[in-house]
DNA sequence: CAACAACACATAGATCGTCTATACATAGAC
DNA sequence: GTCTATGTATAGACGATCTATGTGTTGTTG
């Protein structure tokens, strides 16, 4: 994968994925990896940096958690979140869609 | 538009208009203003460091033109762009899915 | 005839996000 | 006892786009 694609994206994929109830990063990356058939290896130099960007923005909210020995972070969608996840996915369709424009020698 | 989204798609793009005859920086990037129907607005920063790196690799080959006054650096595809092209192509194709992948939660 | 938009190429510097690499720590398997 | 998987985190490198600026020509409009 040519990893320049991802740019911009990570954060509508992390968000669509908590859209869907809360979970943790770790988690994320599997379900990205899963969903997308071993396409998107969010690396966590990508994962946190957003899900923390995310954060500070107040598109996510998070909560510490203690389970099996392992601390886990786990994120939900605020209000702007959803509506944050919203207004990219738009932005997603209209891109893709001016992609094929180009492509499609209309 | 979102940017970061571009990241990475600018060559596919520039690749793909000179794939369909010979042209130049100003001409591509009208060409792809008006197929991504006012999408895409390339800037000069994107576009001819974009050109030049192209060229350096060797996917495009250049030639200047003098017509109405004006300099004009002409582009043609070469065997290796017509490759990166279809590469490309291939590369935008799995990403798209990729992402239908993970927002179709499917 | 002066001003401005459009044409046409080019580069410097800022900004930003992903990558590699590293760090720490636990659980379970071999 | 070492390796893999789980789990979060940061530093620094890297790369591509953006803004802003520069140069010069052509054509139009007040």
């Amino acid at each position: 994968m040519d990893s320049r694609l991802l740019t911009g994206t990570v954060e509508m994929l992390i968000l669509e994925v908590i859209s869907e109830g809360p979970t943790y990063g770790y988690q994320i990356a599997q379900t990205v990896l899963a969903r997308s058939r071993g396409y998107f290896e969010l690396k966590e130099g990508s994962l946190y940096p957003a899900l923390h960007r995310l954060e500070r923005q107040k598109h996510l909210a998070a909560s510490w958690s203690e389970a099996e020995g392992r601390r886990r972070k786990y994120y939900k969608l605020t209000a702007a979140g959803s509506k944050a996840l919203t207004a990219k996915k738009q932005e997603w369709t209209a891109f893709a869609k001016g992609v094929q424009g180009v492509l499609g020698h209309v």
